[in-house]
DNA sequence: TAATTGTGATACCATTTGGTGTTATATTGA
DNA sequence: TCAATATAACACCAAATGGTATCACAATTA
């Protein structure tokens, strides 16, 4: 039973809602003091905030009448552990880099996908 | 001047496309090599390959009247560090909680791909 | 109590997205 | 040359997306 990716890259996949995410890594904030940082309305802006929630990107708590949305950085790992695979092509490239400094004349196969 | 991360998120936030990356990251393939992977047309196969391309995310070769698609693993990381900017707030935590446990016995260890 | 404020919910619109099918073009191979 | 193949390009459709405007309701405050 693997965590469904989806909703995490669904909710990542927009400038605005990448913005909020930045905003409340400072602060936790109301949906109307989010609102205040961008040229939208309330309304769209909790559009935003709906779908970074159902990522569970953030968490949200009633404080009185207000809503407090709360960054949830953790849920921002599976995406980066997914993203983290391809790490190994970077290394294999520096690595294959590294060696062809290191050896310099006597090497010469380099045996990459081509 | 700023990458621009949006076709980056915007080609990883579907599956089929994640799906055609983890492919490519073991072979080089033709249009319809990847098609045959998935229970659709070519032609929506290729929109996403284009989509994939407009991100940067995998390089388009003629190779006779073939089309062979490569990924390009280095487009990655600017999403990739993207998201480590989070990576402090995940290690506060584990900082907080190594405090508060002390007495460590670790466990760990269930990489979920999607 | 009444007025104000923060929010949720809904209806609505234009655009994008994911998908299909068809047709056209270029390359290969007999 | 001709047939088969791999793809591009296009029209088309349903659904999702990003946005607005508006109304209703609960909590605060005068």
């Amino acid at each position: 039973m693997s965590f469904d990716l989806q909703p995490t890259f669904r909710a990542l996949a927009d400038p605005t809602r990448r913005d909020i995410l930045k905003l409340l890594s400072q602060d936790d904030l109301t949906i109307a003091e989010v609102a205040q940082q961008f040229d939208m309305t309330r309304g769209a802006v909790k559009k935003h905030l709906t779908i970074l929630e159902e990522g569970q990107l953030i968490t949200v708590t009633a404080k009185g009448r207000e809503r407090v949305n709360q960054l949830n950085p953790d849920a921002i790992r599976p995406a980066f552990d997914w993203l983290s695979f391809f790490e190994t092509f970077w290394d294999a490239r520096l690595d294959a880099l590294k060696a062809a400094i290191e050896t310099s004349d006597s090497q010469n196969e380099s045996p990459s996908n081509d």
